[in-house]
RNA sequence: GGCCCCAUCGUCUAGCGGUCCAGGACACCGGCCUUUCACGCCGGUAACACGGGUUCGAGUCCCGUUGGGGUCACCA
């Protein structure tokens, strides 16, 4: 059985790079019928972990990425934070030392900082002295009558290989002369990641590492602590990370206002803005852009598109297929097929994955994913009446693909404001009413038109129309763009039949007596 | 700087020695459709970083160069 895990910090916010290596052991995990554990890795917690934790276990289900174990859950191997855990990392460390493979060190942060500095003065490698090492109690009692606290380093080998069979990488070497006697347990007791987290997945039956290539410099002292515990090595796989916009960077959030620069980052920062105004949705630059998962769903992506999108981001299946839900991803994935290079995140192809999976989605859907940002932007009322729900799916209908995240139905918000309060596009009113020549007239005489219209469906309303500027003499275009402005305020917007059949006939014929009325 | 990793269109990628004067997608540029917008449809521009090998034959294997990146904490 497989066992992958992603092991978060709770930092606040769900990382989009951190999605995708959660995604990539989920896959492998579902994949092959194996358990996806999620691990909290907490041990230097300075804040209030639950709160930290809340957006990271949210956005991962909003997602759809479920844990068989972890927080929420448990499971037969908790507790799943590492911050409860430390009596296991305590009996790792007095183990490591019984073997003699750490030691107790001495030294302060300066001493080992001047050999540091003489190594690199001296252009040669650094390699701790061990001048402050104590293996015995003796030499021990003599440091601590200096004053001294001991941390706890491992006693990493001086001379050979590690040849390392990575999944992703295949065959990788480290020298292990080059690797540091590094600190895993400090003076004050606490231990240090690289301890805990060989610890636990040994401990939680992870036979499948799976995390981004940044980590692969650290795996050889992992290798170390677990080979000196006696421990079976678990696969490694390190996935190429996610870069910056345009560029083979990584991706990091400490980077945005540089991201906040690239145009099609921005703009859909700015997008999405302009949808958190409206739905009276406070945000910070840090927490709402699109490095951060809550971003895409409080504008209303879908999880599945944001998925896709990601999956794609360093793997592929072929040549050519590119559209993928959830249960074909989890059926072709293969760690095989994950590239080694850098990826980097475009905005813009994940808007096209969106606008695809949107495309997709049947009337009903759209209309409950849309609705409650109508009711957030106070549109309509919260809980929306049935009747409200009937308009909104018929919106959701004529609207088509123009509503391409969820929040873009605000877009509309005009046929739900009280037709004495539709505001203008005063351009578009100069321009296709009042500095259109006969336009006025024409509008005058067409609802007269419409307001003898008895079926008022969009089939009925465009034959109506077409008579209408047959009998005139005009061509369709002298009305159509001032019947549009009239109605609806604005230039643009859905097909004119299905706006006034939206609308309705008195609702319709309001609004021309109003636009007329302010020529 | 040491060590390690990586290298195909602007971007994501296919390619696992011949079927590649390199395929798909996004973006971009034309055109069509059209009542606006959004779709949709048709067409187009655009890449094997460079240099050596190996081989009958290299985008594909090897070496080097260049470039990019990661990592070198009592962070995770």
């Amino acid at each position: 059985m497989f066992r992958t895990r992603f092991a978060p910090s709770p930092t606040g916010y769900l990382h989009i790079g951190g999605v995708r290596t959660a995604l990539f052991c989920w896959l492998f995990a579902r994949r092959n019928q194996g358990k996806f554990i999620l691990r909290i890795d907490d041990t230097d917690q300075e804040r209030n972990v639950e709160e930290a934790l809340a957006p990271i276990l949210a956005g991962l289900r909003w997602l759809g990425i479920d844990w068989d174990e972890g927080p929420d859950v448990g499971g037969p191997h908790g507790p799943y934070y590492q911050s409860q855990r430390s009596a296991l990392y305590q009996a790792a460390v007095d183990e490591l030392l019984r073997r003699n493979m750490a030691y107790r060190d001495y030294a302060t942060t300066d001493e080992i900082q001047a050999e540091r500095d003489a190594a690199v003065g001296e252009k040669r490698d650094f390699v701790y002295s061990r001048r402050w090492m104590a293996e015995t109690p003796d030499a021990q009692r003599r440091f601590e009558a200096e004053g001294r606290a001991a941390v706890v380093r491992l006693k990493m080998p001086r001379a050979g290989t590690l040849v390392l069979e990575d999944l992703i990488r295949g065959r990788v070497e480290f020298a292990w002369a080059r690797e540091q006697d590094h600190v895993i347990q400090r003076a004050d007791g606490s231990c240090l990641y690289h301890l805990a987290s060989v610890v636990d997945d040994r401990a939680m039956e992870i036979t499948h590492v799976i995390r981004a290539e940044e980590h692969l410099s650290n795996t050889p002292r992992q290798v170390f602590i677990a080979q000196s515990l006696g421990y079976e090595l678990p696969q490694y796989a390190h996935l190429p990370f996610v870069a910056e916009p345009g560029s083979k960077v990584k991706l990091s959030k400490r980077k945005l206002d540089k991201y906040f620069k690239n145009r099609d980052f921005a703009s859909l920062v700015e997008h999405g803005r302009s949808i958190a105004r409206r739905i009276g949705l406070e945000t910070s630059p840090e927490e709402f852009n699109p490095v951060v998962v809550d971003f895409y769903r409080e504008v209303g992506f879908l999880p599945e598109a944001i998925v896709n999108y990601l999956a794609l981001l360093g793997w592929s299946l072929d040549d050519k297929t590119e559209h993928f839900h959830r249960r074909e991803l989890i059926e072709h994935f293969s760690l095989d097929r994950v590239n080694k290079a850098p990826a980097s995140f475009d905005a813009v192809k994940l808007q096209s994955f969106q606008d695809r999976h949107m495309q997709e989605l049947p009337p009903e859907r759209k209309a409950a994913m849309v609705i409650p940002f109508l009711e957030r932007a106070g549109l309509i009322p919260a809980p929306a009446t049935a009747a409200d729900r009937a308009r909104v799916e018929a919106l959701a209908v004529a609207a088509g693909d123009r509503i391409k995240v969820a929040g873009d139905v605000l877009e509309f918000a005009d046929f739900f404001t009280p037709d004495d309060e539709l505001s203008y596009d005063e351009k578009a009113f100069d321009k296709r009413i009042r500095h259109s020549a006969g336009a006025v007239e024409l509008l005058g005489r067409f609802r007269a038109t419409l307001a003898e219209v008895e079926l008022f469906d969009a089939g009925t309303l465009e034959r109506s129309l077409h008579a209408f500027v047959e009998a005139e003499g005009v061509p369709i275009g002298q009305i159509i763009h001032a019947l549009r402005v009239a109605v609806t305020g604005k230039g643009v917007g859905l097909g004119m039949f299905d706006t006034l059949a939206l609308l309705g006939k008195s609702r319709s014929l309001r609004r021309i007596d109003r636009a007329l009325g302010r020529v």
